[in-house]
DNA sequence: GATGAATGAGGGTTCATTCAT
DNA sequence: CATGAATGAACCCTCATTCAT
């Protein structure tokens, strides 16, 4: 009745954003059809001319909601700028990114995708990979110029990453108070301080 | 038939076993009640004289197998040993303990169903807390002993068991090569070494 | 958009045609209007403008292919012809006629539908009793010239016609190798000599 | 409520007729798994407890209610006996096992896949080899002895049993009157006379 | 005329759950 | 206790049909 609420420019993305409402609030088996068309005001039958099963539609949102680039509009000469600067700054970055509501909800759903089915894995280790060997190699350059430590640049990128995702899960998945009671600077903030710094007297 | 089951001492147990297997691989609506019943030999009608339903196993399977103690066992006097020997042993302790098939097991059921349904989340919630708790708690002892720099022993914790999570996560959940490369010791001396040390240089 | 169709000088029959190689293939309910609109060069809503349903297309196909004289173009004189001569060349005819690959996809297209709608039947029974009758008429006319026995011409019609209905069943619906391995000549020689001379030696 | 109609000896005995049953009515794609049910007197989904889907169904009808052999009971001092007596007697045998309810049934189910499924044509050959060979086996011995013509046995036996085909398919798929009007005998009858003697005036 | 997006009824199938044995 | 046949609700998906463009 009340239809064409908001002028149907592309009814496949259309789709393909109810799905990954309806997946991320209740999985990809969870979600029937009916829920994904009632996201999408639409009725169950539409999907079907749009996507082939409920599969290639979760598919379509792993591949085309992905982050091509988590760490991406980091003009050249950042890699210039001392830790202190840049890191707060980058933590702070993908934080936002990562803890918009669109990239939970697909956090969400790969995950639980993840868990069992091994076909996804590549997706989440391919964005982390991106963050993580950006991170890897900004941290390499600066120790060769001296101003960190000589380290294992990736051990300590995979550990300043994790921290991240540790806060994030506890926070979006979890939903962990604890973890909830900081704002992104904050959080962002302790880690740099933490792994800059670390817990050693001076 | 004449089968031998591997002296019946509680069906129930055994029932659960079977159904943390199931739900681990193929996620809680994957997973059939006749898949549960062939890991746990038996039929599938007889999951009702133990379980109310489905559920109901789901359940029983957060509660029972859920750890009591993530760090148990550990002596008292610990807590007056110095952060250098105490953590990697302690980061060590525990990423052997939840890398374990079982809890690794745990895991994948907990997450998968976590993150679709909020009534799951305060047993990883807790589980998580005593984690943090004493950690936090050994810390704040150190800071106060002088040995450790002054900062918020709560957000160190967090950041420390972070970092671990993100460990686990990518090896476990994801299969990530780029993590799974290294042994438990090395993830747990990299972590202690760039928490305790800081990457600047002194 | 600026397609050339073949001079469309009938949409109507394009879609019955279309409808039928369909049909033939895969049956009735097995066709859908997406093969039929496919197989015709046109959008599946299209038919609806030619016909009121898709059942209403295969009454078109029964009523408008199925032939109105299965024997005809035999001239009045050929009567007169003694059953040496003109029953070979009968044989030859309607074997040519019924097995061409538009009669094919007619009987493949009706014999599917009789089977479960007695409404069709009337059709092959038609089509049938018009052979027959002819063939029973001329027989009866020899008969009385005393150029055959003194038999039921139309039982005798009937087995004739009946022994081609095995072969054309066998050869274009089983696709029996035993049968398709004769040329219509050979069968059609076969039949009207086993029927005309009979088995027992003279 | 009143179930129990009949002691259930064999439920999937009792499902394949009912399939047979509903198929030979409707059709395979026609008949829907609620009318096989019904025909059954189960639910829809017990029929998945006995057979993995319908097509599955169709398959245990073809492969299990196949005559195994069409010809069978006939005592081997039979072949010695003169076409004469032997033919009558085989044609009249033969119409009355494949004109039962049972056969007639199968016909219909088997006809209609095979017209669109080449994978089920290989039963029907099947079938009607068994009679050619046993037919075209007598008729050479026959020969052999000088009892009959020297022709071609494989196509008259061919012919012989295309005008039984004639006849059935006529008055059990067509229904078409003018076949009915005979009883089974005058069919054997005819089409036994009118092979041995021919329609030549001797 | 022609398109193809959209609907909705229904079909095949799965599976948690029950229950007679 | 234990089985597994049986049920029924719901799910994914197909497709004839409609209709705005």
């Amino acid at each position: 009745m009340a239809r064409t609420p908001k002028i149907v420019e592309d009814r496949r993305e259309q789709i393909i954003d109810a799905a990954m409402r309806a997946f991320a609030q209740k999985g990809f088996s969870g979600a029937t059809n009916k829920d994904i068309a009632r996201e999408a005001g639409i009725t169950p039958g539409l999907i079907y001319h749009y996507f082939e099963n409920k599969e290639a539609l979760l598919n379509a949102i792993i591949e085309t909601r992905s982050p091509i680039q988590v760490m991406r509009e980091i003009p050249e000469q950042m890699l210039e700028m001392p830790p202190e600067i840049l890191l707060p700054y980058l933590a702070r970055q993908v934080l936002t990114r990562v803890e918009s509501e669109q990239f939970v909800q697909l956090i969400r759903v790969f995950l639980s995708e993840a868990l069992h089915n091994p076909e996804f894995r590549p997706f989440g280790i391919g964005v982390l990979q991106q963050a993580l060997g950006f991170l890897g190699h900004y941290l390499t350059a600066q120790i060769e110029k001296g101003r960190l430590r000589q380290t294992d640049a990736s051990l300590v990128a995979q550990i300043f990453i994790g921290a991240m995702i540790g806060f994030v899960l506890r926070r979006q998945v979890l939903g962990d108070p604890q973890a909830l009671q900081y704002s992104q600077e904050q959080i962002a903030a302790a880690i740099v301080e933490t792994t800059l710094q670390g817990l050693l007297p001076r």
